[in-house]
DNA sequence: TTATGGATTAGCT
DNA sequence: GCTAATCCATAAA
């Protein structure tokens, strides 16, 4: 398949900023809808020893807010340990953690530092570097119907951005110096549908899995089942 | 020191 | 629909 074919130019994208992360997770992860998680430099300056297959982008259709200490499902129920420390720190940091013995997941802080706040990232949508990530995730692209299997699922978008514990834990999602960061193009969210999150068993009924509605590449059979608040 | 199980995915029945 | 894969933080001892 054609690279041009599926990607999107970028005009511009300007970073989040740390204020954005300082709120209620649950603000911050209905804001992260439409927003762009970029690896490398995209709608900056080339850097001119950076090559094609460092320049990722796509854009986020579905999150999960967790809230912190006080709720069961979150790993900052435990506490402040070694795991866990980068909720606890200031928001707009990469928490990322290993689960099944396979995947890796990715979170960003969120909330005033000391509470454990993050948003879990669970489906994106490719919007450059496809061909890398499909060399990533070991997906051969025969058609547009492939592409949910390059981004859709919280294990399938770290391993499509070669996010790993080692390389990523602790990186300041705020900062275009940053190989990972987070960043705004203008894009507007069109319907946005919360549900119950996926995949837990502590404090499974409570709405607070947030999608684009419609969009293809949101993951798994769920239906929205409540209107936004 | 050892045991347990998880914010998942792919492949097979 | 079922389950193997297979790491590591945490709890129990």
């Amino acid at each position: 398949m054609a690279k041009e074919a599926n990607e999107v130019a970028l005009a511009m994208v300007r970073p989040l900023d740390r204020a954005f992360f300082g709120r209620d997770p649950r603000r911050v992860a209905r804001e992260l809808l439409g927003k762009v998680l970029v690896r490398g430099r995209v709608g900056q300056p080339a850097h001119p020893r950076q090559n094609a297959c460092d320049r990722l982008a796509a854009r986020i259709v579905e999150v999960e807010a967790y809230l912190g200490e006080k709720d069961p499902a979150s790993h900052a129920a435990a506490g402040n340990t070694a795991r866990t420390s980068v909720l606890f720190g200031p928001p707009g940091f990469a928490y990322v953690y290993f689960i099944y013995g396979t995947h890796y997941c990715l979170n960003v802080s969120c909330g005033r530092e000391g509470k454990g706040g993050g948003v879990l990232f669970r489906a994106l949508e490719p919007l450059l570097g496809i061909e890398e990530m499909a060399a990533a995730r070991g997906v051969e692209l025969q058609s547009p119907r492939d592409l949910p299997k390059l981004t859709s699922g919280p294990g399938r978008l770290a391993q499509a951005f070669g996010i790993t514990r080692t390389r990523d834990n602790g990186c300041d999602l705020t900062s275009v110096q940053s190989s990972l960061w987070l960043g705004d193009d203008g894009f507007r969210s069109s319907k946005i549908g919360v549900t119950p999150r996926i995949g837990i068993t502590k404090a499974a009924e409570r709405p607070l899995r947030y999608l684009l509605e419609g969009n293809r590449f949101v993951s798994g059979r769920l239906a929205s089942t409540n209107a936004p608040r």
